[in-house]
This record gives structure tokens, C-alpha cells and sequence, in this order.
DNA sequence: AACCTAGTTCGACTTTTCTCGTATTAGAGC
DNA sequence: GCTCTAATACGAGAAAAGTCGAACTAGGTT
């Protein structure tokens, strides 16, 4: 990725909502950079899981094994602690598995049109 | 930047309109790859160069002096050929100088809006 | 308790990207 | 021809990102 300066937003726990576990670590939403997020959505593997959760969205968030991703679990818990630390997607933890979805509406906010242009990607053929 | 399967989109020479110098080789509209796309601005001096082209866009393209980087030639080239290799900016050659612009048009038809948070994106302040 | 299960953490390795110095090219002007 | 100039090419070192196995943690079940 990057180069220049580049510090990280900060990383903060946010108050939880009732009867929800608490939310892992993400950036506030006034904390989120572009650099950072284009950099997370760069990589195809990512670009599917933000597609994914966009796409096929239900009543409940998705936890990782959810993908049916054929990669070790240790990869995947990279790909998707990249995807929340740039503020893509919210984790939470529901007993054993941490369940994830995309921040729509902060990403809205700051990056207005963005989630349409990943819900339109197609990975490439081949 | 990624990982999985990335080959790279066919870097094709065009047809020159007449009285231009043709442009350097770069990869067709209907081949500009999302995930390419966004990892070359993901990189803040590269994202700094699209934007400034975008906002102080005048009647003639850019070269590559005009930006004022405090950094070595071979770093510049680097990072405008990784631009033009992802299909955001056309260069020129205009006898001595590469002059470049951005593929307003191929970027719009192929992801719209995307422009537009380039444009209105602000360097990190420190 | 023992066991299974979803996911993390650590560390090592590989691959990619970035950076920059040096040498070189190609065009312009003399 | 020679020189200046904008930029490339090469190559090496540094930094970052990706990949994955092995060990571990925590929650659930029996």
C-alpha cells in the first residue's frame, strides 16, 4: 500500500447498543480515511467479503466461516481484521463466532457512492 | 496490494488522434480492474496527484514537474507509471515532457462517483 | 471434567511495493 | 557536434503486505 505519512486512525471502543454484544475495536466514522479503505477494498479477497455482505445481506450478520473461503483460518482472520481497522466492517462477537457486516450507512456518509462500486465489481474471470 | 489471482489488464496502444502525440500504452476502458484501480490510490502522494489534476485541471495536461514533489525523478515515474498502468491518468509525450490527465471519462463510465471522492479527499493534516 | 469449535496470536517465510542513487535516453537549442 | 533538460531504466536495499502452520483462547456441549 502506501508510503508517505500515513498514521492510523485511531482505534476506539464504541458504547454498545443493548442486548448486542459489544462491537471489536473499528475507527470512529470522522476517523475514517480513503488512502486506507481503498487500500482494504484493493485486494479481491476483501473486495468479495465486502460484496458478499453487501449483497447477500440477512437478517443476520455473517461470521467468516460463512464464505466458504478455501484458505486457513489464520489468513482470514488478517483479511478481516484489515477490513475492520479500515472501517469497512463491524465484528461482533456472538458466543463462539464473530459475526461481521458492513458499516453501510458511515460509509455512506463519508464516501458517498463507494459501496455501489463494490456491489458492482465482479472478480475477475480466469 | 493483493494477493490472489491478479494478472495484470492488457496494456494496449491506441489509435492517436491526430495532431497529439499518442498516448503512452495503458490499459483499455473495458479493461480497468476495480481492485487495480483502487490499490494505485491508495497510496496518498498518488491519490494527491489525481486529485490535483482533477481540481486544477487547465487547458494544457500537466507534466510531471509541475506538482512540486520534494522527491527523487526515478520515485515520480514510479508512482505515474503506476497510474497509468491502472488506467487513471493518459500521458503524453510533448517533446521533452511527459504531460498527464486524468481518463475522466473511461473512470465515470466505468466506476462512477469514484472521481468524486478523489476530488473532494484531503490529505491527512500532520 | 473432557471435548469440540470458531477464531486469535505468534512467528517465519515469501512476495510485493516503495524508495532512491546512478546511469541512460530522447528532444530542444546552440 | 555539444550541452542542457525531463524523464526512464536498472538495480539494490528497506518496508509493507500476504500466506500459512502451530499453539492457544474462549464458549459451547455433553
Amino acid at each position: 500500500m502506501p508510503s508517505i505519512a500515513r498514521t492510523e486512525p485511531a482505534v476506539v471502543e464504541l458504547p454498545e447498543p443493548p442486548g448486542l454484544p459489544g462491537p471489536l475495536p473499528e475507527p470512529r466514522v470522522e476517523d475514517l480515511r480513503l488512502e486506507i479503505v481503498l487500500g482494504a477494498l484493493s485486494d479481491p479477497l476483501r473486495l468479495t467479503v465486502v460484496r458478499k455482505l453487501l449483497l447477500e445481506r440477512e437478517e443476520f450478520d455473517h461470521p467468516c466461516g460463512w464464505f466458504g473461503f478455501d484458505r486457513p483460518k489464520s489468513t482470514l482472520t488478517h483479511h478481516f481484521k484489515a477490513l475492520r481497522e479500515a472501517g469497512l466492517i463491524r465484528q461482533r462477537q456472538y458466543g463462539l463466532e464473530r459475526r461481521s457486516h458492513v458499516r453501510v450507512d458511515d460509509l455512506e456518509a463519508r464516501f458517498p457512492g463507494l459501496l455501489a462500486l463494490v456491489a458492482a465489481w465482479t472478480p475477475r474471470e480466469g
